[in-house]
DNA sequence: GGCGATTTATTCAACAATGACGAACAAATG
DNA sequence: CATTTGTTCGTCATTGTTGAATAAATCGCC
């Protein structure tokens, strides 16, 4: 769910690494790449995205990227899945911001 | 994450089969009760939620039933992953159509 | 200008955790 | 003892996670 999420947000500069460092920002914690591969990996082969070969950048180390896109279902679904957790936390005691 | 929500919507009659009403109306698809359970057990196990046992209920079949309760830090972290999933959708092209 | 060190990026192999199901078991009432 | 409500068990598939291996590019430098 997060990954596709990290690749909507990331349009067409979803790669592998970006996404790592998204994840890592918004959760907080740490991401093995080998991770993210391993969902990128499974999410194609479910055909929740498609991914293509990127061109060689002419940085040190610029090696070409493999770039990452969410497909109609692969948004179709996250949608349903949003959906679905928006309408069980509605009822959820949230804003616990300055109190516990 | 849904079995957690579904504890908090159902307040003191959080149990077993309730809870699976309750995924099954909302995601729209079946699920067994051995998985709620196995979900449950795991939570607890990670100190997410506590168990205590009912009393049993004078109706045929009215066995006691297992109450389950949201701990502190089970409602802590629900809160978290909610805000992540929420900075991660803010930026997702949705919004098209609320008809479902 | 060639060659190894360095950098960015992806792939691989393995294992832990979670999701899911059907069947077995338990305890109540009629 | 048949039926009903509820929980537990055994098992397998899927997903999450990691560290190490591999690949492909540039840079320094002689």
């Amino acid at each position: 769910m997060m990954v596709l999420l990290a690749l909507i947000r990331l349009g067409d500069e979803a790669y592998g690494v970006p996404v790592a460092r998204e994840l890592r920002a918004i959760r907080g914690r740490d991401v093995a790449l080998g991770s993210i591969y391993a969902a990128l990996e499974r999410l194609e082969g479910k055909g929740l995205v498609t991914s293509s070969l990127g061109e060689p950048t002419p940085e040190r180390g610029g090696r070409a990227r493999r770039f990452f896109r969410v497909t109609k279902e692969g948004l179709r679904q996250v949608q349903a899945t949003r959906r679905a957790l928006m309408a069980l936390w509605r009822s959820l005691p949230e804003h616990e911001g300055g109190k516990a």
